[in-house]
Formats: structure tokens, C-alpha cells, sequence
RNA sequence: UGGCCCGUGGUGCAAUCGGUAGCACGCCUGACUCUGGAUCAGGAGGUUCUAGGUUCGAGUCCUAGCGGGCCAGCCA
């Protein structure tokens, strides 16, 4: 038999790698890296990073290192450190002892910066920051050259040296790189390697108060590191010359960068800067926000690693800026939960309903199955009485044809129980529904009819007296727009913030049996996840209680009579 | 009106580096069902941005145009 299945084609990335071990380019090592700033929490655009640096590390065997490129003092912090470690451990790669800093480095950095200095490459510069901007010229217009750029050799490293050693005040000096005024590339146009700033560290304290830009440090980084594939987004296409020149001047081990397109995501934004914002000035509550992209948001709403690194494997690798559906993460999400969630009911919007020829006083224990995709979840007992709650928009008193649900007159099926009829409708002064009066069918025990009668709605209920009460929370898109970050003139990305993208429900009815259910089921990272039948996927909220259990809604399910309702 | 990069069904990616397009999501139909869930079966949808060129043959190569992205921090 001819074996014609596919193997999965490459992305671009891996391909130059496999081009590259057929040539044996690197002695057949592959080494990557993953360098976030501990600026900012991570955010699911940084997981598709991870998932490819990390990912072609395993794939190829080869090491990969989450470095912090901590090369700025004033906006970094050692609680970021410990949110991206933890981030990317929760997402499921082994770090073992690849935590690395780009602050360890900074000696080596120096050392580097006075051989291009003695090479004639590098100088220091006196201008301001204004003044160099306009000394760099424009997009059409090539720059002139600083005052300062023929400093004998001597001259500056003796000033380099005193910048170290503090002797200028912040902004008065940098050391830049003799490059080309004139390039059409303003990388080139002798960048600035170091600046002046007078600032505390995270982790080198006041050890220096001088520190490196992006594009010196970077390339020294991947280098120290013996990195291979420098793997970076789009906008940095432009640096790479840059990023070349530095590695050449040096003659140093010499990786390749290679620029891939970031991830955007729909009803999102994904910039640190808004991200930062959002936390900031209120807006959300939090890094952890469940509305937020961050991987922290996303692992507090319920999602699992698995579905993330499913999705990042899905929306590929490229070089064309693109936008992917939230239908494709949902999907994920649910692909996932559908499999090893648990089963169990909660009434939302509770209403109550009567079982007028039920026994007072009586109870029965219903069988339920925990997941009717895992029957190694088993099953359970469910307390059913003459009082219960069902969901009030599963009640309907003038229902269309098509509305399966509970009307009056109609029959429907409560989930794992008993036919129920609704024979009555009592409502407050206001006209509002506060009580349904219904009957039911002894035969139909467990959910079947021995006549063979059918009914084409099941709706799922909890026993009044049994119920235990719970808060949900009901997370939707943090934005109205699919792209936030371009709107009309004059708004911007807040504008089109969603009113409703939190509603709080305090008053919901557990089934009281949830937790043997939820129990069925473990996951690596502890948290606990089921479904509410008929509703979505939930998980328990880090600052739930005992008494009163908080869930937040990880996505809905899929709601065939919502899209109907929503077309017509 | 400078440079660099990109352009394949609604969306995101493939097409083993020249042999006339395939997958996923979405959408539509139907089957089944004690979740209007899940599952299964089927369907619609593409002049591969445009125009030239090279070639027996081009989504793949060349040229031009059009459209989009990025770049003038002592941020990364």
C-alpha cells in the first residue's frame, strides 16, 4: 500500500532551518530564543512567538532561552519578570535553567563598545536629542554629520569611560556608530548605541548609568548566547542591516535574523502600550482581566495551554500582516473543553417552577453522565424535588413554532428527570413571569417515554431547595470594532470599548452535586473547569469562595437558535 | 515625491522551489441526538492585485503599475 498521506508542510522559518541543517550551516545546531521585555505582561500575540521559538527548539532539537532583554531601566519591573516566567511555564515549556538575562551581560557589552570605539566605528556625541533628530535628516533628505564625529580615538574613550563612570548628567552624551549620515535606512544613520540615564535597575541595581539601545545590545545577546535563528516580528525588518553591521564590526559569531508577521486578533488590541493603559487608567481590572489578549487574562477566563498552543499552530507563520477571526481561538477553546469538561447545570436567570402533582416533601436522586465524550468521567446523582429553577429565557408565553423550549401548554424534557407540561403562568403586579405551574409525566422517570412519545426540547433545571448560589460572570469582546486600532477620525481604540463586555450575574443555581462532576476531571494547571449545560464552558474564579462559588465564562457554546433569532 | 517588505476563496494559511489551486475557520443543506451541544454527510465560494514579458507550460521567474505595512525614540 502506497502510504500518500501529507506531511504537513513547513512555514517559512522552518524551512530556512531545514535548508540550513541539509548545508550544515550552523555544524547542524539549531538555537532560538524568546527575548520579551519585562515591561508588560505577555499577551497571546507573544504565545504565537513562544509557540514558534520554543516549538522549533523540540522540533529540531535544539535549546531555546527566554532571555529578558532588560536594557531599560525606566520601564521595567521584577513583577513582570515573574508574570512572563510563569506565563510561559504555564503554557507548557520546560524552561530548566534557560532563563536568561540581557543585564547579565552588560560588562560585555562595554568591552565591545571600546573595541568599536578603538576600530574607529563608534564615537561620542554631544548633541541633544533634539539636536540629533534634526541632524538625522528625513525620508528624503539624507542627514549631515555630528560635530563630534571625528573625535580622535583617545578622546572618546576617555569620555565613554566617564560616562560610565557618571560624570555627565542624563541626555547630555551617547555613544553612537559611525555609520552613514546619508543612508536611506535611519538605522544607519549612525544610531545611538548608549545613553546616559541615571536610573535604578530591576536587577543591576545602580551598577551603571549608562545603558544600551535595542540594536546594540541585541544582536551581542544572540551572539553571547550562540544563537542561530534570531527569530523576530516584521518591524524590525528594517534593523537587520543594523543588526548585520554591528555583528560584522565586531567579527563575532554572526546569527541570522529572520522577521515573521505579529499576530492580531479580532475585538482585541494587542500594543503594550494600550495593554498598559487599559490596566492603568481602570478601564479593566486588572493584567488578568478575563477580557484582556494576555496569556494571565486568558488562563483566568478558562482557557487551557493546549488551546492556545492548538491555535497558534493553526493561524501559521507569515510575512503578511493579518488579522485572524476570534471565531478560530473559540474554536480552539472549544475543541478542547468539548472533550474534558464536565458536565453539570446551572440556571443563570432563574425562574421558579412548580411541579403541582410532585409529592411535597419528596426527594429523588437522578442519574446524570459527567461527560457523554469521557465515560471514564462516570456519572452522578442529581437531587430532584417539587420545586425547581429553570432558565427564564427557556420559557417562552407567546413562542414561535420553532422555539423548542417551555410555553404554555407545551411538553419538554428537563435534562435526566421528567416531561413536564406547563399548565400555568403567574406574574407580579407588574406583568412580570415570577413562576411557572407545570405538571409532569411519573412515566417518563429519567428523561424516556414508554409510549414512544417525543419531545423536541430538553431544558436543564435545578432543585430549589438543593441549589447552591453562585456567581458568573459573563465575559464578550472587550471592543465593538474587529479592528480597534483603526478607527474614524478623532476616536481612538477606548471609543470602541464594549459597555457590555463584563455582566455579573449574582444569582445564579448550581446543581448541588457540581463538584463530585467537576471532580471527574483534572488539569495540569489546577484549575476548575465544566460546563453548564446548554451555556457555555466555565471555570472556578481564583477569589471564589466556599460558600458562594464565582465562575467566569470561558465561551459560549455553540447557539444554532441564537444565530436563528439573530438573522431574523 | 526615500528605503525595505508584502498582495492566493469571507478570513487565515498550503501548493515539496515552473506542470493550471488545497486545508482550516466561517457560511449554507441534510442526518443523528435526552445539551438547538457534540458528531457525521454534503454544498456554495478563487481570472492566485493588474498589465505586459520569459517559457511548451507561471500562483511560482522578470518588468511596470496599483494596493497595503514598517521606518525620522537618547523605546523595544
Amino acid at each position: 500500500m502506497t502510504d500518500t498521506i501529507e506531511k504537513p508542510s513547513l512555514n517559512f522559518v522552518e524551512q530556512i532551518i531545514e535548508d540550513d541543517l541539509a548545508s550544515n550551516k550552523w555544524d547542524g545546531r539549531v538555537q532560538t530564543r524568546f527575548p520579551p521585555e519585562p515591561n508588560g505582561y505577555l499577551h497571546i500575540g507573544h504565545a504565537k512567538s513562544i509557540c514558534l521559538n520554543f516549538g522549533i527548539a523540540e522540533k529540531y532539537g535544539g535549546g531555546g532561552n527566554l532571555r529578558f532583554d532588560d536594557t531599560n531601566p525606566i520601564k521595567e519591573e521584577g513583577e513582570y519578570v515573574d508574570a512572563i516566567e510563569k506565563d510561559i511555564r504555564w503554557l507548557g515549556f520546560n524552561l530548566d535553567d534557560r532563563v536568561l538575562f540581557a543585564s547579565d551581560y552588560f560588562e560585555q557589552f562595554y568591552e565591545h563598545a571600546i573595541a568599536l570605539i578603538r576600530a574607529g566605528k563608534a564615537y561620542v556625541c554631544d548633541l541633544t536629542s533634539e539636536q540629533t533628530r534634526e541632524y538625522r535628516g528625513t525620508l528624503t533628505s539624507p542627514g549631515k554629520d555630528s560635530p563630534h564625529r571625528d573625535r580622535s580615538v583617545d578622546e572618546n574613550l576617555d569620555l565613554f569611560q566617564r560616562m560610565r563612570k557618571g560624570e555627565f548628567p542624563d541626555g547630555t552624551r551617547t555613544l553612537r556608530a559611525k555609520i552613514d549620515m546619508a543612508s536611506p535606512n535611519f538605522n544607519l544613520r549612525d544610531p545611538v548605541m548608549y545613553r546616559i540615564l541615571h536610573a535604578d535597575h530591576h536587577r543591576t541595581g545602580s551598577d551603571w548609568c549608562i545603558y544600551p539601545m535595542y540594536d546594540w545590545a541585541h544582536g551581542l545577546e544572540d551572539t553571547i548566547e550562540r544563537v542561530t535563528h534570531s527569530v523576530c516580528t516584521l518591524e524590525f525588518e528594517n534593523h537587520r542591516p543594523l543588526y548585520d553591521w554591528f555583528l560584522d564590526a565586531l567579527d563575532v559569531f554572526h546569527p541570522q535574523q529572520i522577521e515573521f508577521a505579529r499576530l492580531n486578533l479580532g475585538f482585541t488590541v494587542m500594543s503594550k502600550r494600550k495593554l498598559l493603559e487599559l490596566v492603568r487608567d481602570g478601564h479593566v481590572e486588572g493584567w488578568d482581566d478575563p477580557r484582556m489578549p494576555t496569556l494571565s487574562a486568558f488562563r483566568r477566563r478558562g482557557y487551557t495551554a493546549e488551546a492556545i498552543r492548538n491555535f497558534c499552530d493553526r493561524i501559521g507563520v507569515a510575512r503578511f500582516n493579518s488579522r485572524i477571526d476570534l471565531a478560530v481561538l473559540e474554536n480552539c477553546i472549544r475543541e478542547d473543553l468539548n472533550k474534558r469538561a464536565p458536565r453539570v447545570m446551572c440556571v443563570l436567570n432563574p425562574l421558579r417552577v412548580v411541579i403541582e402533582n410532585y409529592p411535597e416533601g419528596q426527594v429523588e436522586e437522578l442519574d446524570g453522565i459527567n461527560n457523554p465524550e469521557d465515560a471514564s468521567a462516570g456519572e452522578r446523582k442529581i437531587p430532584f424535588s417539587r420545586v425547581l429553577y429553570i432558565e427564564r429565557n427557556d420559557f417562552l408565553e407567546d413562542a414561535p413554532k420553532k422555539f423548542f423550549r417551555l410555553a404554555p401548554g407545551r411538553e419538554v424534557r428537563l435534562r435526566y428527570a421528567y416531561f413536564v407540561t406547563c399548565t400555568q403562568v403567574i406574574k407580579d403586579d407588574n406583568g412580570e413571569i415570577v413562576e411557572l405551574r407545570c405538571t409532569y409525566d411519573p412515566a417518563t422517570r429519567g428523561g424516556s417515554a414508554p409510549d414512544g412519545r417525543k419531545v423536541k426540547g430538553t431544558i436543564h433545571w435545578v432543585s430549589a431547595d438543593h441549589a447552591v448560589d453562585a456567581e458568573v460572570r459573563l465575559y464578550d469582546r472587550l471592543f465593538t470594532e474587529e479592528n480597534p486600532d483603526k478607527t474614524k477620525e478623532n476616536t481612538s481604540y477606548l471609543d470602541c470599548l464594549n459597555p457590555e463586555s463584563l455582566t455579573t450575574l449574582s444569582n445564579c443555581k448550581l446543581e448541588s452535586s457540581w463538584r463530585s462532576a467537576a471532580d471527574a476531571t483534572t488539569w495540569s494547571d489546577r484549575i476548575v473547569r465544566v460546563q453548564f449545560e446548554r451555556t457555555g464552558y466555565f471555570c472556578l474564579d481564583p477569589t471564589t469562595s466556599d460558600t458562594k462559588p464565582i465562575f467566569n465564562r470561558t465561551v459560549t457554546l455553540r447557539d444554532t437558535w441564537a444565530k436563528m433569532q439573530k438573522r431574523s
